[in-house]
DNA sequence: AGCACGCCGACT
DNA sequence: GTCGGCGTGCTC
């Protein structure tokens, strides 16, 4: 380690001491620094000796070099999980890009709610006589904290720390001789709120079949083995769920935890509920609905030993459980893992590197697994299980057509809805099913062009079309911009402008002019402001409230409909075409999971694609569910063209205010890129201006590298880091 | 958080 | 003068 200074953070629960100090690396201890260590260092005036944890090293500091400390000692005493986590956060830092201080705050739990956690009292303990003779010394001596203070603690026996420091400002020195003359004591009392409470009591017993055992054991002897990740592929309804609770079981038996990722708890509470009848009060979750306070009681409870499962999405991944045993993921393929801020880590790739700090295991779990993992399992990165058959054996796969749209259109229906899949409408309402229509968002969502000279409303601060919302409003999907839908075009003054509506306002509507007399619920996406209206409309349905549900992605995920005996999926390639390698892959999953939702009970399902590729591998594979199928095209097509997981492949956004600024700098970026790769070991695209050049009046800059082993792009990450960016252009990675 | 420093009223 | 309590600010 050569660089002299190391940032340490002190162990002491405190907002004013939360930050980084720096101190010299003495020659003995140079070869046993690194991030995460936990180090003895002099703190304070006085020099007294603290805990505290390296996070990171520098070159230089801004602080005066006279008056910086030399590290006392690093602590061999194992890892505790601190230091585990920090660690952790260098290596997210190291690999996705961003500040290290913004990786501690990723994989840190908020420090400062602590007080929440243990609440501390001061307690009278002397009795009133003597309190009144020592108040009325204290006045007479004219000592305004003590007066004020034990004035308060003849009122009330007990006070609440906070209380006295903050609201009577007496400070701990003040009321120090106190808790010496054992004229009062200080007493702590831990107060954690479990978020399942009353929900339900715990039962036991899972009883699992043939397949589900096999796995099960394959498992726990690889987790008795090399502890390589898991992957259990089951197709929908094989009953993964039992498979996990029962390796957690056995996990748990031996003292270890485990965390379980969920992409979304809203839509996977029936899954949570079944963890909690089996393990009752040892599991605990965390979702986005929890306060600070109520997530940071439940990390406590973690670390403290008062947990053995912790279920939640991308963050719980960071719960400080002393003696990790397993993460398991399940729907391992789902969007969700990826984080959208900095760093934007992933959470597969980010589990198995805690795993291996932590000595344990991953498991991932899906269906329908992301190309990516799946390649890892076949090339033996992975550990491979798989579950063929359905645990309910009433249940029958839905049988899946396919209509090709441009046929329709040769033979005269100009229409949303194909004739086959109107034709299987009216015979499902006849027999009183229900009907789900499925929509891509994308390509649908209607934007306001004029008939005059056929331009869209834009974006003043983005290089897209604005779109309808459904309060009348024209909004910017990239920087939120909003304005009321126009009476003449911007452009050439004309009157004749229009909007075409929602693509879920436009189904409805002629839904209601085909079928009369049918019940209609809507479902868009994204209403962040309601939550609760979004199971409402679900609930509703799924009580047979209505016939026929219209939605967008979410209503394929997570929800049963029992009663739905027909699936129909509007425009199934629009997805296809919006870009990115992806895309493919993207649309084969949400075909894969709306064809799932017809049929889930006794009743047969139908399923109807309509597309205008019907002949591309990922409608056709969705089509016939064959997962195979479809993973040997996409990663043929992914070999072919370098694309994840058999390149690794480095992003770089560049983003400027200032257009030139932005230009310049990709070309210096370019250059760099070039001067790293004169071995030609990595293959350079761009930089070149964003599909979306220009997002909230920031000029955008793509840039990528592919490359068959990580090291090279790491380097060049590092190198292009190390460029000097001013302070007009910001730049954000990612790594795939 | 915990410690020292500097201010201010009280008292040998 | 000086002692002791009290509030403030800093900690690499």
């Amino acid at each position: 380690m050569l660089k002299p200074y190391a940032d340490v953070i002190i162990d002491i629960t405190h907002a004013a001491v939360d930050r980084v100090f720096q101190y010299e690396i003495p020659e003995e201890l140079s070869e046993r620094v690194f991030p995460g260590a936990r180090v003895r260092v002099p703190f304070g005036q006085g020099n007294r000796l603290r805990d505290g944890y390296i996070v990171g090293f520098s070159e230089k500091t801004d602080y005066d070099p006279l008056r910086i400390k030399k590290l006392e000692a690093v602590c061999e005493d194992g890892m505790p999980i601190e230091g585990q986590l920090i660690r952790l956060a260098a290596w997210m830092k190291e690999r996705y890009g961003g500040a290290m201080i913004q990786a501690l705050k990723t994989v840190l739990p908020v420090k400062r709610k602590l007080k929440a956690v243990e609440k501390r009292y001061l307690v009278r303990q002397a009795g009133a006589e003597e309190c009144e003779e020592l108040l009325a010394l204290c006045r007479k001596k004219n000592q305004k904290a003590r007066v004020r203070f034990l004035e308060a603690l003849a009122a009330d026996e007990t006070l609440p720390y906070e209380m006295v420091v903050q609201k009577l400002r007496v400070s701990p020195a003040s009321f120090r001789p106190f808790l010496e003359r054992g004229i009062c004591r200080l007493e702590t009392k831990s107060s954690f709120r479990s978020p399942l409470a009353g929900e339900l009591s715990p039962g036991t017993g899972v009883s699992l079949n043939e397949e589900q055992q096999q796995a099960v054991r394959g498992i726990l002897s690889a987790w008795r083995g090399d502890k390589r990740p898991c992957y259990l592929h089951g197709i929908t309804g094989s009953g993964k769920t039992e498979v996990y609770m029962e390796v957690i079981r056995q996990v748990a038996a031996e003292g270890k935890q485990a965390i379980v990722l969920i992409p979304e708890i809203a839509l996977t509470w029936q899954t949570v509920m079944r963890f909690y009848r089996q393990f009752g009060d040892r599991v605990s979750i965390v979702h986005s609905r929890l306060s600070a306070g109520e997530k940071s009681d439940q990390m406590e409870r973690a670390r403290r030993g008062g947990l053995d499962i912790m279920i939640g999405p991308r963050s719980a991944l960071f719960t400080p459980f002393p003696d990790l045993g397993l993460i398991i993921i399940d729907e391992e393929h789902e969007a969700a893992y990826k984080s959208e801020t900095v760093p934007r880590y992933h959470a597969v790739d980010t589990a198995i590197e805690r795993c291996r700090l932590a000595g344990a295991m991953t498991v991932l779990g899906s269906a329908t697994p992301s190309a990516a993992s799946y390649y890892r399992a076949q090339n033996g990165e992975y550990h491979f299980f798989q579950m063929k058959t359905r645990a309910k054996e009433a249940s029958v796969l839905p049988s899946v057509e396919i209509v090709d749209l441009r046929e329709e259109l040769k033979g005269g229906n100009r229409g949303i809805f194909s004739r086959r899949l109107r034709e299987l409408m009216e015979e499902t309402l006849m027999r009183g099913e229900q009907i789900l229509l499925f929509l891509n968002r994308r390509g649908y969502a209607g934007f306001v062009s004029c008939r005059a000279c056929g331009k869209p409303v834009r974006c003043p601060h983005c290089d897209v079309s604005l779109k309808v919302h459904r309060d009348g409003t024209l909004k910017c999907h990239y920087c939120g911009y909003e304005m009321p839908i126009p009476r003449a075009c911007p452009s050439c003054g004309s009157g004749y402008i229009a909007g075409f509506g929602t693509g879920t306002q436009k189904v409805e509507a002629m839904v209601n002019a085909m079928f009369p007399e049918a019940g209609v619920l809507r479902r868009d996406m994204d209403p962040p402001s309601k939550k609760g209206s979004h199971n409402a409309i679900l609930s509703a349905f799924a009580d047979g409230k209505a016939d026929i549900l219209i939605g967008t992605q979410m209503i394929v995920k997570g929800h049963d409909f029992p009663r739905v005996t027909l699936v129909g999926i509007l425009a199934a390639d629009l997805s296809l075409y919006s870009g990115g390698y992806e895309a493919g892959e993207r649309t084969f999953s949400l075909l894969t999971q709306a064809a799932g939702r017809a049929g889930r009970d006794s009743l047969p399902g139908h399923v109807v694609i309509q597309s205008y590729s019907p002949e591309h591998y990922s409608v056709e594979a969705a089509a016939s569910q064959d997962y195979e199928g479809f993973y040997w095209h996409e990663i043929l097509y992914r070999k072919l063209l370098r694309y994840p997981p058999v390149y690794r492949m480095l992003s770089l956004l560049i983003t400027s205010r200032e257009e030139e600024a932005a230009a310049a700098m990709a070309g210096t970026v370019k250059g760099e890129a070039e001067s790293v790769n004169e071995e030609g070991l990595l293959e350079l695209v761009g930089p070149a201006k964003a599909s979306v050049a220009r997002i909230n009046d920031s000029y955008r800059y793509l840039f990528y590298a592919k490359c068959e082993e990580e090291g090279p792009l790491l380097e060049l990450k590092q190198r292009i880091e190390a460029l000097d960016w001013g302070n007009q252009v910001q730049y954000q990675f990612d790594m795939e």
